[in-house]
DNA sequence: TCTATTTGTAGTATGTATGCTATATTTTGA
DNA sequence: TCAAAATATAGCATACATACTACAAATAGA
């Protein structure tokens, strides 16, 4: 498969001012896991997407798609 | 982990009249993985999970979900 | 500037999502 | 009732999500 899933956690986090690490102990994840997941090294899995947008109280789709994220500014 | 995701894609499939080979031909997955998925032997990648949240129009949390979906009748 | 915190990189190990094949069982429709 | 379609079970192979350790580099705060 190896398909890509795009995702904004980094925007989410630092909208957020929340270290990875902090994060990743909120989601109860190793903190390396979120670096990898912001550098889209890999996608979460669904269960770990769905406790992430959980954690930011917005939808999934808010923060994944399979599609890339429009640029913002 | 081994985390439980919950599904209702059987619940969907029914709603629509699909066969699991159609659904999966669809999604461009083996038909016997949408069997896995149902019988909950695995839950979906997030990749997937997104590809058939797409596929029946509706939000990735509902057809999945970390906590049990309430019984219908 | 110095230190502490945060982030990046690398490498190993494990479990699981998925593909695929084959066969058995169940369900459905003519 | 019989045949075709759908579903279940099983087993093997591969890729990837995640944990974890260690260290380097960058950033921020005093």
């Amino acid at each position: 498969m190896a398909e890509v899933v795009h995702n904004r956690i980094a925007m989410l986090r630092a909208e957020r001012k929340v270290s990875r690490r902090e994060l990743a102990e909120a989601l109860g994840v190793h903190y390396q896991t979120i670096g990898y997941l912001e550098r889209g090294e890999f996608s979460p899995s669904l269960h770990l997407a769905l406790t992430i947008a959980e954690y930011f109280e917005v939808p999934v789709e808010v923060i994944f798609s399979t599609r890339e994220f429009p640029r913002i500014s």
